[in-house]
RNA sequence: GCGCUCUUAGCUCAGUUGGUUAGAGCGCUACCUUGACAUGGUAGAGGUCACAAGUUCGAGUCUUGUAGAGCGCACCA
């Protein structure tokens, strides 16, 4: 079975996957004696594909979940999808103006019929795509918001809320989407910047005293005004103060009022009031009682109110209106003016303040305890700065509409009475009234807003309001993982309604990942065309490839720049690790693994200095890992087994252990390197599991050292390998560092000498100290072939003419690298090394020399940091000595 | 206006409680097909850590201010 020499992810992915799940790995247990861990997914709409944010999103809880599995928690990852209402209803409808249909022509049941046959058709796009990039979530558990269950659950929250007064219909003015015909809730209104104008009107008095100048960005709505308001301090005004005016254009009379939201300093200090459209002059209508008068349409046209502008589209009717106040001497001028404009954010039209009936859940009783849960620290967010930011949102929140007018969704469970007028609300349907017992009761046409199912998601997906295992094990959850974008949709909603319902939080932490960008910083979105595909990504780079690319760069909580450069580079890395196993395989042919498998030992006397180094390194590999996963630092992880794969198994141990596996050497010292290598090949791929599954997967399969399953097998930390790691002493770890510094002078000997590799060339080796001299003699076959040398002696300096020379120093162990440069190259790039060596040192040595001068320092510093100065001094003084012999030896 | 981030190499970013002479990846320069890998190897160039002041023996790191960028919330009609 030999291994192609490219890592092919497509050969591998799907078989892996397929593996996983027929070998139910993902499942969890609704009881167990294992500890519970769990995470619910936040649904992705039904109508979507998967994006790149899901993509992080999802592999940050896979790792987590990949990572506790193995370590043997019961984990439940609950993944389920969201009926979105807006969006899917949008999707159908689009679908049906295709056949030149529209779903009021086909009646409310026959179009919820429809889309459900949408939803069977196409919803599933997204949950199969999790599947490529790895998602090892509890596909058994599937939920959608509108299934059965979850459904009677939305239903018992709201009648209990209702019950307890905590829902309530109202006529109030709410955010009104023209293009859904919908209220939406203050969360769906972006405010956007736009340019528009301030329009100057002449509002002239009723009795013809005069006239009054009022400034508006919106003229429109002129014709809703009930009144007109000044600050009851202006002392210009006072005398209107009770008066009437005559509204241009409709001739109705309205009163001058005095109100303290009038800002005196700005424009002329009057103020149209329009409490019908405007949520400020809402307010002011309220406290003076004025007449609410709706000017509009549901869809955004101008209603009976608007008198000769009935029908016209709100944009139309300004034009209209300015024209003809101008005509009539009423416009006194125009001002550009840039604002801020509500926006729809499903529709993107202009969001319309609208005066309407919709339902309600009093927030301020329930944002109360969810407000003290973050304080006291029951929920934890991180990073840890969004807290405030979830105070904030939580100090000022208003009541929550939760009423829309859709066909799609969770239908409100409230049916009128037409003999009493009087509310039933109940969790099954009702046949009469609960008031007065007529029989003439008819359901609310409205749904709930998507969100309010969402909200209670922790538990309504594992069996709630019925008394379920499942939520004695899992709830509350571990961990939320999401996008900051929506804390206040959901992530605030949830805790509000576990505190309620469960009188639990819904989660102890919240992990909040940053969006992600294009190269250039920019969101990605479908509209922008920057979005790039997941899927195609991963057909072409391989979801690890991917998954890593993300993991590296969320640190903090960030929001991160993507580019497909980075991409390749963490491809690359996942070829370069199928290399090494390819290498390591092919020289563990005639490894035969001991009894003790896992925990075979290599015979310490038997190992080389290469062998307890990289044992050494695993152990602070697998302590960065561990603790980069436990602080939700993914980045240092990945860092860490990156550099760790590349920048010194491969690069060095590989290296190392080559001259070992060609014949001629000690059959001992080979069998121990043999197992280390097996070992630590072991370590690598189940410590990278987590972050990059299919990959790890398939090589462990191959493993000579293996258990049935890497995704259950144990996740390496310290603690577990303890007797494996106790092999690999820091103290010795620094032989091989001497040893490494030692090819690495030689390396930049013949890099800087432009000595061609190919030329092979002598070394000598001087070392200072007796066990210098016992490493670098035990280490020579390897200094030989890792620098390419045709002869090596260690031992005398011997004659230094026409040499280079390098001081080299790891710890107590020194050595002078010498290279003979007779013959071989011009000896003035040689003395250019040198002196470039040697003026480094010497900022060094006047840097720690003013710094040892310093009696301050030498009063306040730790011992150990003076130390430490003075070592260096004379260490680097030593250096500049032999580099300044060997400079006057060839000038 | 209030709040939260951010500013480190050409680009994208690490740099945890202040400790020496600031790191990585990509890109760049030169060289190399050596029996795991050219999706590779070796060597190298490149930074007054946005700016200013302060605290300190010592500041990329802490404090304050300035400038610039991004985001959230609330907004004057």
């Amino acid at each position: 079975m030999e291994l192609p020499d490219r890592y092919n992810p497509k050969d591998v992915e799907n078989r892996i996957y397929e593996w996983w799940l027929k070998g139910g790995f993902f499942k969890a247990e609704d009881k167990s004696t294992k500890i519970p861990f769990s995470i619910i997914l936040p649904p992705p709409n039904v109508t979507g594909s998967l994006h790149l944010g899901h993509a992080l999103n999802h592999t940050v809880q896979d790792v987590l979940v990949r990572w506790k599995r193995m370590q043997g928690f019961n984990v439940l990852w609950m993944p389920g999808t969201d009926h979105a209402g807006i969006a899917t209803q949008s999707v159908v409808e689009r679908e049906l103006k295709k056949e030149s249909k529209n779903r009021r022509d086909m009646g409310r049941e026959k179009f919820v019929e429809r889309v459900w046959e949408w939803k069977e058709q196409y919803g599933g796009r997204i949950t199969e795509q999790m599947r490529y990039l790895g998602d090892s979530c509890d596909w058994d558990r599937l939920c959608f918001t509108l299934d059965d269950g979850v459904s009677k659950a939305v239903r018992k929250v709201f009648v209990d809320l209702y019950n307890k007064g905590l829902i309530y219909k109202g006529l109030k003015l709410i955010n009104w989407s023209p293009a859904l015909e919908s209220a939406i809730s203050d969360l769906e209104v972006e405010h956007k910047e736009v340019k528009g104008s301030i329009y100057h009107i002449r509002y002239p008095l009723a009795d013809g005293s005069g006239h009054i100048e009022v400034a508006t960005t919106r003229p429109e709505t002129m014709l809703g005004d009930t009144a007109v308001a000044v600050h009851p301090d202006d002392e210009r005004y006072q005398a209107w103060i009770g008066k009437q005016v005559k509204l241009p254009l409709t001739g109705r009379t309205i009163p001058i009022i005095a109100d303290t939201y009038v800002d005196r300093a700005f424009g002329s200090g009057v103020v149209k009031i329009t409490p019908a459209h405007d949520f400020n002059d809402y307010a002011v209508g309220q406290r003076h009682k004025l007449t609410m008068l709706n000017i509009l349409n549901k869809d955004g046209t101008l209603n009976e109110n608007g008198g000769a502008y009935q029908g016209k589209k709100v944009p139309d009717a300004r034009k209209l209106v300015l024209a003809d106040l101008e005509a009539q001497g009423f416009l006194v001028k125009t001002e550009p003016h840039t604002h801020q404009v509500g926006h729809c954010s499903r529709s993107g039209v202009v969001v319309e303040p609208y005066l309407s009936e919709q339902w309600f859940v009093k927030m301020a009783p329930l944002a109360a305890p969810a407000k003290r849960v973050v304080e006291s620290g029951t929920v934890v967010f991180e990073p840890e700065s969004w807290t405030k930011t979830y105070l904030h949102w939580m100090s000022i929140i208003e009541d929550w509409c939760i009423s829309r007018q859709l066909w799609w969704g969770h239908r409100i469970p409230a049916w009128t009475c037409a003999d009493c007028q009087k509310w039933t609300v109940s969790e099954t349907d009702p046949t009469a009234c609960s008031h007065c017992g007529s029989a003439k009761i008819k359901q609310e046409e409205d749904v709930l807003d998507t969100w309010f199912s969402s909200a209670l998601w922790p538990f309504s997906t594992m069996g709630w309001p019925q008394k379920t295992e499942l939520q004695d094990t899992f709830y509350p959850t571990s961990v939320l993982v999401t996008g900051f974008d929506i804390i206040f949709f959901w992530v605030a909603r949830m805790i509000i309604m576990g505190l309620e319902f469960k009188q639990d939080v819904p989660f102890r932490t919240v992990y909040i990942h940053g969006v992600i960008r294009d190269a250039q910083g920019k969101k990605m979105s479908k509209s922008l065309g920057n979005a790039e595909d997941p899927v195609k990504l991963i057909e072409e780079f391989g979801a690890d490839a991917l998954r890593y690319t993300l993991l590296a760069q969320i640190a903090g909580g960030r929001d991160l720049k993507f580019s497909t450069q980075r991409l390749e580079g963490y491809r690359n890395f996942m070829n370069k690790l199928w290399n090494a196993t390819r290498f390591s395989l092919n020289n563990l042919k005639d490894f035969t693994v001991p009894a003790e498998g896992l925990n075979a030992l290599p015979n310490k006397s038997d190992m080389s200095d290469a062998d307890q180094w990289i044992i050494y390194k695993l152990g602070v590999l697998e302590k960065e890992v561990d603790e980069g996963l436990r602080t939700y630092r993914f980045s240092d992880s990945t860092n860490a087994i990156y550099h760790f794969v590349w920048n010194i198994f491969c690069d060095w141990y590989l290296e190392f252990s080559k001259p070992v596996f060609l014949e001629g050497f000690d059959p001992k010292q080979k069998k121990a390197t043999q197992l280390v290598l097996a070992q630590v090949l072991n370590r690598i791929v189940r410590l990278m599991h987590p972050f990059a599954p299919f990959i790890t997967e398939e090589i462990y399969q191959k493993l000579p050292i293996r258990g049935e399953a890497l995704i259950v097998e144990s996740f390496p930390t310290v603690k577990l390998d303890k007797d494996l790691l106790a092999l690999g002493v820091e103290e010795v770890a620094h032989n091989l560092d001497l040893v490494r510094e030692t090819i690495a002078a030689i390396r930049n000997i013949r890099g800087e000498n432009r000595i061609k590799p190919g030329v092979k060339i002598h070394v000598r080796l001087a070392p200072q100290d007796p066990r210098a001299q016992k490493v670098l003699g035990e280490n020579k076959v390897a200094i030989m072939t890792l620098s390419r040398l045709e002869e090596c002696s260690v031992g005398e300096a011997g004659d230094l003419a026409k040499c280079a020379v390098q001081p080299v120093q790891v710890k107590d162990m020194k050595v002078d690298v010498i290279v003979p440069l007779e013959g071989l190259v011009d000896i003035e790039e040689e003395v250019k090394r040198i002196r470039k060596a040697i003026e480094k040192l010497q900022k060094d040595v006047s840097l720690l020399t003013v710094r040892l001068a310093d009696a301050n320092f030498m009063a306040n510093a730790p011992e150990d940091i003076v130390e430490q100065g003075k070592r260096q001094l004379t260490e680097a003084k030593a250096q500049i000595q032999t580099l300044d012999a060997a400079l006057s030896r060839l000038i």
